[in-house]
Formats: structure tokens, sequence, C-alpha cells
DNA sequence: AATATCGTTGGGCAAATTGCCCGACGTACC
DNA sequence: GGTACGTCGGGCAATTTGCCCAACGATATT
């Protein structure tokens, strides 16, 4: 069983934690850590060496840097399944995190078995998410704007994510067979109901949302 | 060998920023500041006074950008060596900033130290760039997307980028003091060029670039 | 020095879109 | 059967867009 052990990359700017987290990883008998890493540059070399199954990433520095290292990794292997372990309890970098392609997200206030299920889970293909995360955006969700969006009727929503998506009035008219006007007056009141005076505004607030395709959103994939 | 110490001049609306630059460039001895200015007009003046080797310049400043500020700066004379010193981690500013003649650009998050010596590389001719957008420049140029990015103009791409950040068309004639028609056309014009037919096409490549703001996109802090 | 090119600034004007009003119809709920 | 709500669209003034042109200054070319 040795043979199928989760391959597992390390990428941190510490050393010594770097090793603090081998030694938890190692001590479970189906995962191995097989490259370390202390910046992307290095992270991007020895996942090309290397190609591991999960990649731990820590998204150190403040703003961005972490988050560079998904989008970079991503972009030479789209499959590549990152995994954040972060202090930030920050809702924000997890969304960023997620948009930009990584499969989980754990605080470092985790519970370190959290870690070692959550390298399970993102090598089986599933999202990882720290329940401290999840509430936070559950919140976020629910109170301000995604109530907003909860205010839309199904059609409105419906046209509201052709428009995000750079449909132009004439052809959802033309898919929903509806007249010109009336995708002109969705158009009006879903911007009312979103309390957005511009299509710009329109835009942001449905790439905030994901509802934006996200090969619009990206450069490579 | 004092008599020969770089002249260097900083451009940061901050004073107090502009106060710790100084202390880290007086801490070397081939190099000393030899003015400050807040503000464009402000470094206008004082360059022709002071004649520095080295503008140390941050690009985001009220009313003006920074890139006009090079430009302005460069019109006068020519071979200004110009270090663009920012927090933008940013490739379309990056590119800009090259593209208006600047020698350098360094972003804050970089160590202390890098921004010394890429003072001392733009004295000497050579171009400073950050590692940090090195790797980006060299996707985006070749995602060739950024191609047309580069076929604005300095003042196409400022007026772009208060267009992406949801400004009316009013707020920029205003700030920018030009007429409403003449913002109007630019809006017009920068369609065209970035080949794309509406606002929110506009918007979801404004994102792309990472030109907008973060925090139009995110949802928590 | 004369000339061509380019960037910046804005006017003009028809065509399209927006902002906001309204009415009609169907369904669902009480 | 009444009230509420979602869907669909007309009307119309006000604004914006699309695309034209013109003037001016700075740069580059010859």
């Amino acid at each position: 069983m040795n043979a199928s052990r989760i391959k597992v990359m390390l990428v941190d700017d510490h050393a010594v934690v770097r090793e603090g987290y081998r030694r938890l990883i190692e001590k479970h008998e189906d995962m191995t850590v097989v490259a370390e890493a202390a910046d992307g540059d290095e992270a991007y070399q020895e996942y090309k060496q290397q190609k591991p199954d999960v990649v731990v990433l820590d998204l150190s520095m403040p703003g961005k840097g972490g988050i560079e290292v998904i989008r970079h990794l991503r972009q030479w292997h789209d499959a590549a399944r990152i995994l954040v372990f972060t202090m930030h309890q920050n809702v924000a970098y997890a969304i960023q995190a997620f948009q930009t392609g990584a499969k989980g997200y754990i605080t470092k206030s985790s519970e370190p078995e959290a870690l070692v299920s959550a390298i399970r889970d993102v090598f089986h293909g599933q999202r990882a998410i720290s329940p401290d995360i999840t509430r936070e955006i559950a919140m976020t969700r629910i109170e301000d704007e995604g109530a907003s969006l909860d205010s839309l009727t199904a059609r409105e929503f419906e046209i509201f994510r052709m428009i995000a998506n750079a449909n132009t009035v004439a052809e959802i008219a033309a898919t929903l067979n509806l007249s010109a006007k009336t995708v002109s007056n969705y158009h009006y009141l879903i911007k009312s109901k979103l309390g957005v005076s511009s299509d710009i505004e329109l835009a942001h607030f449905a790439t905030r949302m994901r509802i934006v395709d996200p090969d619009k959103l990206q450069l490579g994939d």
C-alpha cells in the first residue's frame, strides 16, 4: 500500500515550520512528503519534477503572494490540487484562493488532524474548508450583499447572469424569446434591485458573487 | 567620494513615507536625497531646480496619476531616470510605466535593500524590476491580451482605469479637468482599442488585467 | 526648415439605450 | 373573488453611444 501514498509538497517560507508539517504528515502511512519549497519559484520547480498529488501552501504574505503561486502552478498544470494552509482567517483570502483555483482552505488554528484529513479530501477531488471560514462565508453571504441577490426572481437572475457574462440585449432576447424591450427593462430593474448604477458596477458585483464565468476572469486556466 | 553621491528625489504624497525612505537612503553613503515632492507639479518644480540623478516615484497619487508625472518629467528632460516604487504588484501598471519611460519598477513589498540597489541600477542606466512582477510581465506579454493594453496611451490607460473602477464620466471629467465629451470619446476609443463592445466586457477585461481595485472584487474586508 | 504622424482635446449629430412610467396577463395564496 | 407578485412589453423624454471631423502641440522624419 506504500505504492499509493499521497505525494505531498509543502510550500512555506519557514524551514522550521515545514519540518513540523512533515513530521505530522509522515506519521500517517497513506501520505508522504515528496518535496518542499520556500517560495513560489522553488515551488514551481519542485512541482514540475515531483508532480505531487497535493500541494500544501502557506499564504504567508499579506495581500498577494500565495495567490500568485496558486495561479502560477495551475497555469502549468491546471489539475493541480492545491490546499491552502494559512493563518489568515479572512474570508476574502479564502474566496480569492478558491477563485484562483485552490481546492482547499484550512486555517492554522485548526486541529493538526484537520490538515491531514483535508489533504485526503483534496486528493480525492473534494473541497476542504475550515469550519471557521465556512461560517464567515455564510454570514457575509446572508447579510448585506447576498441578500440583494436573493431579492432577484428566477427570471431576473437568469437575465442578470447573461448580462453579467457579456451577452448583448439582442442575444438574450433571442435565446429567451423575449422582446428586446423586456430584456432592457429587466436590465434596468436588476440594476435597481442590486443597487448598482452602471454596468461596470454590475460586472464587479457579479464577479464578487462569482456569477461570471471563470474563463472570463483568468488569463491562462 | 562624497562629491559623487547619487542625488535622489522622492515623490510620494505621504510625508511620513518619504521620511522613511529618506532614512533608508541616507544610510548609504553613495546616495543622498536632494529633494522631495508630494505631487506631480511639485515634482516638476523640484526636478528643474535640483536635477536629481534618480527620481523615486510612487504611482498612486491624488489627482493626476503617476504615469502622467513620468511623462511630464521626461518631457522636460528625457534622460530623466525614474524609478517607480509602488505597492501595485500589477503588470499593467508596470508595462505602462516602462512604456512611458520609467527605468525601474519596484514594489513596496520588496526588501528595503531592493530599493537601494534599484536606485544604483537605475543610476547606472540599467533597468530594475521587482522579481515578483517580471514573471507576470512575461506571462501577460505572451498571453498577448496584454498587447492590446500596450496600445493604450498613458492618458487612455488612466481613463480606462477610472472607468473600470466604476467612476462615472462626470467624475472622471472633473478629476482630470476634461470635458465630459472628451472622456466619453476616450471611453469609446478605449473600447475599440481593447476590442470589447460593452462595459461589461470592459470590466471583465480590467478584472483579468487586475486593474480593478481588489476591494471591489472581494466580499470580506 | 518643412512635413508627416500621433496624442490630446472636444464639437456635432443620428442612432441606440436608459430611466421610469404605465398596463395586461397569469398564477398563487388567502 | 380579491390581492399580491412575477412576467412581459409599450411609451417617451433624457441621456449615452458610435462614429465623424477639426484644431493644436509635440515628435519624428526627411
